[in-house]
DNA sequence: ATCATACTGGACACAACGTCCGAAATCGAT
DNA sequence: ATCGATTTCGGACGTTGTGTCCAGTATGAT
């Protein structure tokens, strides 16, 4: 599968396409090894045996190139998505499958992007969910079995977060009552909890 | 409501209470001004009015001071939660009404702490998820109605973002095709669709 | 072969970090 | 009120990483 990077419109100079394909590849491989907080620009250089300052007519940035990065490689995945004809079948999301495909299929890539994001914030308070969700769950027994209580404890918790995340700058229409009975709902519905 | 703050362990000079509390209080206000990453330990000691080497006689970092701030306040959420008596209903999980209401309290620090993490990845990755999400969403109309649209966005995208996490370091035990089954399985039942 | 363009490597000023110290201020206890 | 202990202050220091610039060299396009 070859991987479309970050500006391939029209023709492009080699030396250019080489320069980022080394400076995208670098950057995924050192954010596994040290987590992305900690990489710098002239580990990326040093990786990708570029000079820094080739680094800097490419990219502004060190989030510049892995944002770069990252469109690129969604960009593949839609063109893959629209190639394929959608079979529709009992299934509710056409877009999850393809991505938990290409997620194993790039696995680095993903694994680079989304675990080790150093976003330690996110990860405490995660942390603290995702234990009060366990704590919740270990007691019912989830919905008709088959469904691992670690898979649902993730899909709740996230689930959760994101549901904050959405409401808190939203000037807060909603009561936290209201809220809270819409997401126990979809929730209680989720693990299959007799209403 | 009195904020016991990271350290109140034993009996502690004022002095330390009083810059701790400063500090803390400094990286909440400055966090939705102009985003934590952008933050510098100067910053938060002038909106303080503290040395800056007083800063680091307490924290290493400005991470250890953000982390100690989050922990300090989940501890007296935790607090709260205990005290009242649990009125377990029809409802299914006991720890996100507590946490809706804490966040409306304490609106700036949940905000600052969540909204505007400056994880660029994790904001770019999941608004094209979202997308899928609405797009898929808007056809089908949501369970039996009564859920906004937008809410049932932000929890499927969430559960499924948090999902993908956790499957991809976790060795791939769980073939895509099967991580993606108890994925539609569950987002699915959460937004009532028949199965 | 020639020209345009991209890469190089080193120098530069700048911003922020984290550490250290002596002097001043503040606390807790007598 | 006094005194010893502790904290805070402010400023200086070396270090690291940033982003810019330039002149020289290499490489691609035609």
């Amino acid at each position: 599968m070859k991987i479309e990077r970050a500006g391939d419109t029209g023709t492009i100079d080699r030396r250019v396409a080489r320069t980022r394909a080394l400076l995208q590849d670098a950057i995924i491989a050192l954010i596994p090894e040290r987590g992305y907080a900690a990489i710098t620009v002239d580990d990326i250089c040093r990786k990708a045996n570029v000079g820094r300052s080739t680094f800097y007519t490419h990219y502004t940035d060190k989030d510049a190139l892995r944002s770069a990065t990252l469109e690129a490689h969604l960009r593949s995945l839609s063109r893959e998505q629209l190639s394929k004809e959608e079979r529709t079948g009992s299934r509710v999301f056409d877009f999850s499958l393809p991505m938990f495909e290409h997620a194993q299929a790039f696995r680095s890539l993903h694994h680079a992007l989304l675990a080790s994001s150093g976003d330690t914030i996110h990860d405490q308070m995660r942390q603290r969910i995702q234990r009060a969700v366990r704590a919740e769950l270990s007691g019912k027994r989830v919905g008709e079995a088959g469904v691992p209580i670690e898979f649902a404890v993730q899909f709740i918790a996230g689930a959760f977060l994101a549901v904050l995340a959405w409401w808190l700058p939203s000037d807060m229409k909603l009561s936290p009552a209201h809220v809270d009975e819409l997401f126990q709902k979809m929730a209680g519905q989720a693990i299959g909890a007799r209403g």
